[in-house]
DNA sequence: TGTTGTGAAGGCGTTCACAGCC
DNA sequence: GGCTGTGAACGCCTTCACAACA
């Protein structure tokens, strides 16, 4: 687990590791002990020699000639994205889009507690959900704090988001998970991430849009 | 609106183009009339450069010396994204985040229509959803077909995704936009795009215990 | 022999910087 | 004068290809 070197670790990166690791959760249960970068890149959909890139920049976990243990590349990983340990989730929004990833049991399995959610809705405060109850924005810094939130989840509408996020921000919350459908500002400090389900549709439809230009009616052999 | 040249155009400059959109979304009630790719790029966290050369692209949108205007900037980039008419979704799963998904007004909004929700779980089938019954698989095809879906949405649990792909795939539908967290494999003439909650919140963990180790407990100064 | 780990090459997107034009 | 549009420079990530080695 050699992060010391601080080399710049892109994006990217992570987030393939984040999928190897996946695809390794799956390679145990079925019994494989060994798997090449060959095998892992085809799971992931990737090549093989950017699995071996990517893990090489924390270190040599393979063996030439053979491979990779599953199990043990398996903790590395794990031990890489900072998942040997449990992290606390402040939920922010409890209509449609926040209840159903308060149901999310997955996030719980991969090492997320939701273990706050928050609301501004006099129709929504004080309803248990879980085993939590969904609290007042004004108990937010508090609760916070007395929770040790790791992560919020921006899960309002578009027009809120923004306060939110300077709430979290006050609150020490470093780490930010947005569904809003909005840029948010937030300190340098602070590591965003969006999910933003609009410009995936949209970004669908210009591929539909850009296919239909060029292909110009008739469908080409189907290929996998 | 010129995309017969045929360039290829970057996953990211797309993305970035619906981030324009919605920013003169905002400017547009605004009474803003002229917006410069300065303006442009600091509502959407770019630098102004990007905006030129992601619109350029496309043609010559602005004027030199003055601006963008903002209406037709709009209209441009709305028939660029493929936006200026309405596309057909179908919904696959109807459990928590399927119906979070569904009661997204703002897809509707955006042109985006589910005109058809599938489960195949006997206690959902045949309940109302919005205007819509929960339909069984079996009539997948049927009504994929009959309804001209353009985009299939999957969110069913990961261990039913790829077979649901292949159900869409079959029924003629070139856009997936997958929430199952598992890597789903089509036919190179369907675009797939991801959203991937746990991808997320890993690399959220993954910067926060960088951080962690970076830093050694002091925080810095904030800085936004 | 077979697969990893990695420097070097290549490709692609971003940024620069300025010519072009209103 | 000011802002766009864009070729060229830059930098980063991916891919190549092979040395290292079990």
């Amino acid at each position: 687990m050699v992060l010391d070197r601080m080399v710049r670790i892109s994006d990217s990166t992570v987030r393939r590791l984040s999928g190897y690791l996946r695809a390794l959760d799956e390679l145990d249960p079925e019994g494989e002990a060994i798997v090449s970068s060959q095998a892992l890149a085809e799971r992931t959909g990737v090549t093989s020699a950017q699995v071996r890139k990517d893990l090489s920049h924390f270190g040599s976990f393979g063996r030439r000639g053979f491979g990779y243990e599953v199990a043990g590349l398996r903790r590395e990983i794990r031990g890489i994205l900072g998942l040997s340990r449990r992290w606390n989730v402040a939920l922010v929004g409890a209509g449609n889009l926040g209840s159903a990833l308060f149901a999310y049991k997955e996030f719980r399995e991969r090492g997320f507690d939701v273990v706050a959610v928050f609301d501004n809705s006099p129709d929504r405060i004080g309803h248990r959900i879980g085993d939590l109850v969904i609290e007042p924005m004004s108990r937010f810094r508090e609760l916070c704090e007395e929770r040790h939130i790791d992560i919020g989840v921006v899960a309002t509408p578009a027009r809120a988001a923004q306060e939110v996020a300077e709430l979290l921000v006050e609150a020490g919350v470093r780490a930010v998970l947005n569904f809003a459908p909005r840029k948010l500002l937030v300190p340098r400090h602070v590591t965003l991430r969006d999910v933003n389900m609009e410009v995936e549709l949209e970004s669908l439809a210009f591929a539909l849009r850009s296919s239909e230009t060029r292909a110009g009616g008739r469908r080409r052999v189907e290929e996998w």
